[in-house]
DNA sequence: AAAAAAC
């Protein structure tokens, strides 16, 4: 992970940063003068590169101290971030791949900007299935250039060689850009982060009003995430966009010296990324006013309006000192967005369009699910088993690491014991360790050091590790949606991954919806599991396509199914997006937004999906 | 009953 190492680790210990650097590994050392990144120096991604510019972020970590049209180091943040590994799926690669590890495999789609535009695979990227609903509906964009984010963001958009926008960009920019509320479904590195962050400097450069040093900091735009990690790398990519723009970028999160971070604050803040307890303290220290507030963006929204989270959303969203929901922007952005959550979301939204970009190309398309019934007291030896036969097949090591996943801290902790004991590499990853302990463990993982993690929920969301090519659910969640984000670990850079559960007896309520979700994913439902899943479906109301629609929509507006709700609740207001003639709300026809002033499409196939010969790469089989 | 998130 980024966030720390150069902020804390480089200028308490700048000696130690030799053997701290994130790991290189060899056969990429020399070959990233290719492709996107042509104008990389080879020699900068040497040893030697990474460790002066790792030790020349320092803790000034704002935007203007990038090394960035140098030489043309830019924007990866090598130096510290050991390559977040995108996903590879869409055109922008680099956005999450400093390294542009992605293209190095060379069986990747994804590199078809580089020699001819009009590939076949831009006919896969129009056939996303995307689902768009709420009034006046701004129209999507084909190109960057048509949407024209102004100069200095069209020059930074071209230095990251985002060449088209994905299409959850494609969609939510225009959204954005026209000042609308927005609750957003798309997969993690489908280029959510680019999708919010360029209206947000957008808008920030047209007030024209940046922010001024001072002891109390007025962000314009604030955006949430549910963990550290995902803060900083939302921070990390924040700062690419924003580079030579004067928007200033600052990063707050707990775990971490507040000092150095209220420090940076007094230097100015437009843009703030924060995780709620660190943002909750600093409001109270006055330190942090949301008076000016703009724009508020929440990542992995739905985390962070469960159970846990949503008081401390909630009050600073609603009890803080922001303007109230009408009188901001609000966005919402998840890969997950069950109907309950969306309900507690539209609290916070003012008249919000609600936009799905399909799950071609993304998480289950391309990890093969397998799931298993193995009583609790048989796991580890189960979990031996697999390892070992991964270890025979070759298939594990620095390029094809496995994360593993408990319900617990302690089973944590507990099970990296156990496989250190048995010979295994392992390290644990959880909330109870200090800060520190969980950026070592994760670039211990990341580096193949230790090429298997063991952790809780902290690294479901988010997390960007390349090369994971097997997630084992230990422990399944209880939450369906939280096996998605798991799984969705794997099945990186283009390459096919591997999920495997274990289902013990105690996650015979999981069953229908781990049956549903295996469906839609064309996956191998074992029959015990289905008898389970029947069973189960007496005890357990809904499912998966309660949420989802039965479609392969990433998401779906709750507000089709809202009409009951719409005409007795007496929060109705909040759908305004209905022009009020909730009575004409007809849900028999799936075109009814048309006629009540409503509008709503889909576009692109279900069937299309990008190809990929990667299957038989991945020495699974 | 658990995980995450402030000091």
């Amino acid at each position: 992970m980024t966030w720390s190492d150069g902020v804390t680790e480089s200028t308490q210990r700048p000696q130690t940063r030799p053997t701290q650097l994130p790991y290189l590994p060899p056969h990429l050392r020399n070959k990233y003068n290719n492709g996107a990144i042509s104008s990389m120096p080879t020699s900068s991604l040497n040893d030697d590169y990474a460790n002066n510019n790792a030790n020349s972020y320092g803790f000034t970590t704002e935007s203007t101290q990038l090394p960035l049209g140098r030489g043309g180091r830019g924007y990866g943040h090598r130096g510290r971030g050991g390559g977040r590994g995108g996903r590879g799926r869409f055109h922008q690669t680099q956005e999450q791949d400093p390294y542009n590890i992605a293209s190095k495999f060379g069986e990747l789609e994804v590199n078809v900007d580089d020699d001819s535009p009009e590939s076949t695979n831009f006919a896969a990227y129009e056939d996303i299935p995307v689902e768009v609903s709420g009034s006046e509906v701004p129209s999507p964009a084909s190109s960057f250039e048509e949407i024209d984010l102004g100069e200095s963001l069209n020059r930074n958009i071209k230095r990251c060689k985002y060449v088209k926008p994905t299409p959850i960009q494609r969609h939510a920019i225009p959204i954005a850009l026209a000042g609308r509320d927005l609750m957003a479904c798309a997969q993690t590195g489908s280029g959510k982060t680019a999708a919010f962050c360029f209206p947000i400097i957008h808008a920030i450069l047209k007030l024209n009003r940046l922010s001024k040093p001072g002891r109390v900091a007025f962000p314009l735009a604030l955006i949430l995430s549910p963990t550290r990690e995902l803060a900083c790398q939302i921070y990390e990519e924040a700062k690419k966009f924003a580079y030579q723009t004067r928007v200033r970028v600052v990063v707050a999160y707990g775990g971490a010296p507040i000092v150095h971070q209220l420090h940076n604050l007094e230097k100015g803040v437009d843009i703030l990324v924060a995780t709620p307890g660190r943002l909750v303290d600093m409001i109270e220290r006055a330190k942090v006013s949301l008076s000016m507030i703009k724009c508020l963006a929440l990542d992995e929204a739905d985390r962070m309006l469960d159970m846990g989270f949503e008081p401390q959303i909630r009050k600073i969203v609603q009890q803080m000192d922001m303007p109230p929901c009408g009188s901001r922007q609000t966005m919402f952005f998840s890969a997950t967005f069950p109907d309950e959550i969306q309900r507690l979301a539209s609290d916070f939204l003012s008249n919000y369009i609600f936009l799905s970009v399909g799950r071609v190309g993304s998480s289950t398309d391309l990890i093969a699910q397998r799931v298993e019934f193995v009583p609790n007291m048989d796991k580890r030896n189960h979990l031996m088993n697999l390892l070992r036969g991964q270890e025979a097949n070759g298939t594990n090591g620095k390029h094809a690491l496995t994360l593993i996943f408990v319900e617990t801290k302690r089973g944590a902790d507990a099970l990296e014991h156990w496989l250190s004991l048995n010979g295994f590499p392992a390290i644990a990853i959880h909330g109870d360790k200090v800060q520190m302990e969980r950026e070592r463990a994760l670039k211990s993982f990341k580096s193949g050091y230790t090429p298997i993690l063991v952790a809780t929920d902290v690294a479901s969301r988010g997390l960007d590790v390349p090369h994971v090519a097997h997630v084992i659910n230990f422990d399944l969640p209880k939450d369906i949606d939280d096996y998605v984000h798991r799984i969705g670990r794997t099945g990186r850079a283009g390459k096919s991954g591997l999920a495997t559960a274990f289902f013990s007896d105690q996650n015979v309520p999981l069953a229908k919806a781990l049956v549903e979700l295996l469906q839609e994913a064309n996956q191998e439902v074992p029959l015990w599991l289905n008898d389970y899943a029947k069973r189960a479906s007496n005890i357990v109301g809904g499912g998966r396509a309660r949420r989802f629609g039965g479609s392969k929509f990433g998401g779906y507006d709750f507000r089709r199914d809202a009409q009951y709700e719409i005409e007795n609740d007496p929060y109705s207001s909040t759908y305004g997006s209905f022009d009020g003639t909730t009575s004409s709300y007809d849900l028999s026809h799936t075109n009814s937004y048309a006629a009540t002033g409503v509008d709503s499409y889909s576009t692109g196939s279900y069937g299309h999906e990008f190809s990929h010969e990667t299957v038989e790469a991945s020495g699974w089989d």
